[in-house]
RNA sequence: GUGAGUGUAGCCCAGUGGUCUAAGGCGCCAGGUUGUGGCCCUGGAGAACGAGGGUUCAAAUCCCUCCACUCACCCCA
């Protein structure tokens, strides 16, 4: 039997109210914010994801789904959600638009990973991009939408990591000073932070090994070596953000998986962190619109994953919204009864009711049970005498109450009662 | 990529070598007298016990290999 690939999952209807859901919050908080939405496609060029999120990270290095088309072009399912939007930004000629241009997406996210509780091959994240504007009020407007779509979630005991990790004036000073301070550490690092000392020494900081994560405790720390612009933006960030009444921790240590951030980076972990202690998470991005063939640009946004969001929901118990579905169950017997019911149900169904037919001419009272079990609010039963008389029953099916009433104002009727409820 | 656990009907699961051509619950289907639901009762369909190999007189039950799933690590959303 064929089953769903690794990693990947059907959301199944009894899932769907939870996706509308969160798609709908996600949604409000955009329009609040005036974020527009855009859609890019699954997949981008190779390049577009080597040259933006960094040939060494996780994602570049190991987990992107990559394959030639039958033209020989590579081709990458999108592993993150920025740089896409970065091309549809470059491609589009938005800097002629009012800047900042402000993004949102809800899209699926590939990445070639070990599933577990929480990750996936294929997930969904809610992301925006605020483009073009690089004042650090747009840095809290964007942890403030994320916060915000949390909270509208009904979510509870977030919280908000921050950090600085500099721009390409100030980092490459701090990033001396780490080399110096590690050089001499390098036999007491693990296999994997040795790797990182000469590939990627930001990414010593968020090591998880004990006797590394003290060394990254004692470690040169970006904000002491933030160049005055940097350190000025980080200040009146976070000035702001207590304006907003945002509660965040400053976190030296953290400095994010993609080689594009600069200056802000930012990460919302859930009340309760399990293995996957990440809701969403994102930064300033100020050199990439340059580094993708652009005009300097700066930018801003937040990634969230959907999955983990209803992870969290499930967790805490946080009740959604039942999807709206049909209220009126038709019921026949006979041939002549179901010719009616038919013409009946796409009657009522033009006059905006929904509508749900037996079928399969089972006996009556198998028909009741469907209804009962479609949670019917009225049930119409159609038979000889009924078609006779171009009449139903109308039975209400939690008063038990039925009565025959005309074919004729039925539509009427029905509404009228639904909206009475 | 590494480690651990699990794998019996659509779902939850009993079963620890013979009485298992596999039990129960949920769900599904039908019926409980004439054209009526939710509760209850009765009946029915549905599983070659993940796949392959081996041990044994005998295996769902033991061993091996593979596969899948789950969880954890790495990393992230």
């Amino acid at each position: 039997m064929y089953r769903a690939p690794r990693g990947t999952n059907d959301i199944l209807p009894q899932e769907q109210p939870h996706w509308r859901y969160v798609e709908a919050r996600a949604d409000d908080i955009c329009q609040l914010y005036g974020y527009e939405r855009i859609d890019s496609p699954a997949f981008e060029e190779t390049a577009l994801f080597t040259r933006s999120v960094g040939a060494g990270t996780d994602i570049v290095e190991k987990e992107m789904y990559t394959f030639a088309d039958k033209g020989g072009k590579m081709m990458t399912l999108r592993p993150e959600g920025t740089a896409p939007v970065c091309r549809a930004y470059l491609e589009h000629g938005m800097h002629n638009l009012n800047q900042p241009v402000k993004l949102y997406y809800i899209a699926p996210i590939f990445r070639y990973e070990r599933p577990q509780a929480g990750r996936l091959r294929q997930h969904h994240q809610f992301g925006c991009e605020a483009i073009g504007d690089n004042d650090p009020a747009l840095d809290a407007e964007v942890i403030d939408m994320a916060w915000r779509f949390f909270l509208s979630l009904g979510l509870r005991g977030q919280s908000l990591l921050l950090n600085s990790i500099g721009c390409r004036k100030c980092r490459p000073d701090y990033l001396a000073a780490l080399k110096e301070y590690y050089d001499p550490l390098a036999a007491k690092l693990c296999p994997d932070c040795r790797v990182r000392l000469e590939r990627n020494p930001l990414r010593l900081l968020d090591c998880k090994t004990p006797s590394c994560q003290e060394m990254a405790d004692a470690a040169p720390r970006t904000v002491d070596r933030l160049c005055p612009e940097c350190n000025g933006h980080f200040e009146r960030l976070k000035k702001y953000l207590q304006l907003l009444d945002i509660p965040f921790q400053v976190n030296n240590r953290l400095v994010r998986g993609l080689d594009y951030y600069t200056r802000t980076v930012f990460e919302i972990q859930p009340e309760d962190a399990g293995a996957q202690g990440t809701l969403g998470g994102g930064g300033r991005y100020d050199d990439l619109i340059e580094e993708l063939g652009g005009r300097p640009t700066p930018a801003i946004g937040f990634g969230s994953g959907i999955e983990r969001a209803i992870l969290n929901l499930k967790k805490q118990s946080v009740p959604v919204p039942p999807l709206p579905r049909p209220q009126v169950f038709i019921a026949h017997m006979g041939e002549e009864a179901e010719e009616t019911a038919i013409r009946l149900a796409s009657g009522l169904r033009r006059e905006g009711i929904g509508v749900v037919m037996a079928t399969d001419q089972r006996s009556l009272k198998s028909q009741m049970r469907q209804a009962n079990a479609f949670s019917a609010r009225y049930c119409l039963v159609l038979g000889k005498d009924e078609v006779a008389a171009a009449a139903a029953v109308l039975k209400d099916m939690q008063t038990a109450e039925q009565r025959t009433a005309p074919l004729a104002g039925l539509a009427s009727l029905l509404k009228q009662a639904l909206a009475g409820e």
